[in-house]
DNA sequence: TGTCTATACTTGTATATACAAGTAGACTGT
DNA sequence: ACAGTCTACTTGTATATACAAGTATAGACA
């Protein structure tokens, strides 16, 4: 019903800053001011400003004080789900056709990425994801056997290769990125667009603690998709 | 020096999920019973508990428990930074070339979406941003004058139009997408590029509290352009 | 069988208190 | 003039306590 206490301050506070009465750099009162402003103990003021840091609105720093912070950089993000889960949420419906499941050795792929030696095998697989009639995803990857042994067992028509490597060991990090091509003619007559149209070409590494699990590329129509995101400053 | 206690709970917790001695969905242990367990107090132990749950590895739910949250999905996040700093950052030199700089009537343009009459006039500019000697972005906006009215006083051979608009007003709310496209022959006459070469194309829209700043389109060369981002899941 | 209640547990909010640790400025003594 | 110290203020950590509120289960009761 009525709002926790500590809400109460940090939208205060927030009133404060968007109206431009509190601006970057001032100085916005200590807990205990507050605590006293408001008829409540410190801790509760604490947590009102604490919440703030957090959310990046104000910078405390021990002994000076808490600061309104400076305005946020445009930098901001895009969002990329996965695609069965995209395609689901739209109500329509989601395919994948396995084009290719293989185990191939080391030295024909960027297997050094992986780090694994000369002579070890790799997981290659290559699957096309349909959206109803119409392909909407090219996707290539390459599995380190070590963190998705079962991989080539996996029957891709009911999982996916991004949920089977989820599952099987915790990811930590990952690094991308997101560029404009065309694509080779075999590539193109799977997507079933036409020669020279562009597409988004997404890489990706994906990490667990131990060492690189997989390095994707997915590949979209230009003309059928688009990545979105929504972001809050 | 020590570090405080609640980040050895903490470790603690997070051990036991990256081992997967507790998986996801699994309950953790109270707030009290981690507080005996470490003979600490219960807030503290609940300090514990809290942060991991702000930081996405547990879900906490009143009355019932705290639970190891599903491993997060390969849904994840792409930045895009300010092309200025971005070029900067990378030792190049950035220049601006203002190609368009005028009010036009509302009608002419999506100004609808800035929520404006039909006779108010809207500021749009194009951009031309160079790294060194080779053009990289073509920067195109629609700015609403109510939250950027000395836009087109602006010299943008000093600052930039995102630099502008967000010391003006806080900005609070973005929304965007990116999408894989061949630009026609002007704008490619413009980034120097080959007719049907792929480009990036990003559109934005930015908000403060009262409506929308502005609509950009920032476009790309899909040969010198990749949007990257390093993500920790 | 089904429903309501009591209870035992969980997390959420809030207070009062204590001490630690970092910062700035004033005040000291040389 | 300068260096060191002391003080006042800030945020950070930690405890003990109390009550509120949400959930599930066991048991009483009709």
């Amino acid at each position: 019903m009525g709002k926790p206490r500590y809400t109460r301050i940090k939208e205060h506070i927030i009133r404060r800053i968007d109206t431009s009465r509190w601006k970057a750099g001032d100085r916005v009162p200590s807990e205990n001011a507050l605590a006293t402003e408001f008829g409540v103990s410190r801790m509760t003021a604490r947590r009102a400003l604490q919440e703030l840091g957090e959310e990046g609105l104000l910078v405390r720093t021990q002994g000076l004080g808490s600061f309104v912070a400076d305005a946020r950089p445009m930098s901001s993000m895009l969002t990329v789900r996965s695609i069965d889960e995209e395609i689901t949420a739209r109500g329509h419906q989601h395919r994948a056709e396995v084009l290719l499941l293989e185990a191939v050795p080391a030295e024909r792929t960027n297997a050094l990425l992986l780090g694994l030696g000369e002579g070890a095998e790799i997981f290659h697989s290559i699957l096309l994801h349909w959206e109803n009639t119409l392909p909407l995803q090219y996707e290539e990857r390459f599995v380190n056997p070590r963190f998705g042994p079962e991989y080539l067992s996996q029957d891709f028509t009911v999982t996916t290769p991004s949920h089977y490597l989820s599952s099987i060991s915790p990811l930590t990090e990952a690094d991308q990125s997101i560029e404009a091509v065309t694509v080779d003619s075999e590539i193109g007559r799977a997507l079933q667009i036409k020669r020279g149209e562009p597409c988004l070409k997404l890489n990706r590494r994906t990490w667990c603690q131990r060492g690189i699990v997989n390095i994707s590329t997915l590949i979209y129509p230009g003309s059928r998709y688009r990545i979105g995101g929504h972001l809050n400053f």
